[in-house]
DNA sequence: ATTAATATTGACCAATAGTCTAAAATATGT
DNA sequence: ACATATTTTAGACTATTGGTCAATATTAAT
């Protein structure tokens, strides 16, 4: 039988907090592996048996991460019974951003990724091993369920992301936090318009 | 007087021409210093009087890249004389994705950061100091000159900048070149919409 | 030609990445 | 409960890369 492992207690998992912890404390460049085994409590083997190097490491936090807080979305979506998928979108959207303003350090980390978190083959596969619903499936399914007609839901669902990703982005260019609601209608309309107009 | 150099034949030059072609055939990762400055025939040292580490000579071969591709487009610009300022950025970033799609490498290179070429501020600096005319001095002066009231209009240029972004980067999602003529209406709908509604 | 200033070199040291084998912990069979 | 097999862990070790610096070469100025 499989060791049973606390939640969040094992090795792994410890160095995966502490490794988040570093990487939005001083950034990827100035944490290296002794760094993060050091602060984990584990020996810089054990490092290399779960992880390749430090980049995958990131690869699977940008995964965990992202994919924990759409599925949290995901979830109070549920309870709202939207019908329309534009709406849909928005509320998931809508849940990120203020998530995300929320936590600082996480959009930090994860808003220049949010859009290489969907694509990139890595992490992409870390979501797929994940298993839960994810925001491309919801999309996809909403497409055909509504019967909208986009050339390519894919490509129109990555751009969403984009905006989302570049509003985020928005509110750290700043030191200051970003009035972000004000921008939110602009962003809503332009996702009302790509998914009703049926341009892609 | 200072020594004559010839253009693109000095050292620092050499560098960074080095450098892009390492950066792009094997990635950021896999290029240690001494990888550039072996092909570049230079010895270590002369790397560490022109740039501090990698990631400078990385954000300033994006800086003088994309810097160049804007420049160029705003020549064929003035060459045009077109009035409104919602054509003249449509001209402007159309001009860009044709660049872009035909030299892969390049896209490939500064896709992804081409908004953080604009907002970084190591990269700022390098566009600041290159004196010349930026798509951001357009925007800000054309938003003047034709009376366009926008909330804020940096924001609004990121945004769009993003969007070219996400656009070319689709293109390299897929091995194939993606049909990207396709999606260029949709993208200059947005962007008029943006300009023309006032919305941000 | 002599001196001053600047550019260049590559040996050298430091820091970090990544490997590997021995030991410890755990699971399994009897 | 004990012996044996399997998995996990440790950290010393090697390899690679980053970054420094004193010596040398090149160029400019008088």
């Amino acid at each position: 039988m499989k060791k049973e492992k606390t939640e969040g207690n094992d090795k792994e998992s410890r160095l995966l907090n502490t490794a988040f912890k570093l990487f939005t404390e001083k950034g990827m460049k100035d944490t290296s592996i002794q760094d993060i085994v050091d602060n984990a409590n584990v020996a810089k083997g054990t490092f290399y048996l779960y992880f390749k190097d430090k980049y995958e490491i990131r690869d699977i936090l940008i995964a965990k991460k992202s994919s924990k807080l759409f599925n949290e979305a995901l979830k109070e979506l549920r309870k709202n019974y939207i019908e329309n998928l534009s709406d849909q979108v928005i509320f998931i959207i809508n849940y990120v951003i203020d998530e995300l303003v929320k936590a600082p350090t996480l959009l930090k980390f994860i808003s220049k990724n949010l859009s290489s978190g969907i694509y990139n083959k890595n992490v992409r596969k870390i979501y797929e091993e994940n298993g839960e619903d994810s925001i491309y499936k919801l999309f996809i399914k909403g497409v055909e369920d509504n019967h909208i007609e986009l050339k390519n839901p894919e490509v129109t669902l990555f751009m969403i992301i984009e905006l989302l990703s570049s509003t985020c982005f928005n509110s750290i260019l700043y030191d200051e936090p970003l009035p972000i609601n004000e921008f939110k209608p602009y962003l809503y309309d332009t996702i009302r318009n790509m998914i009703g107009s049926g341009n892609l």
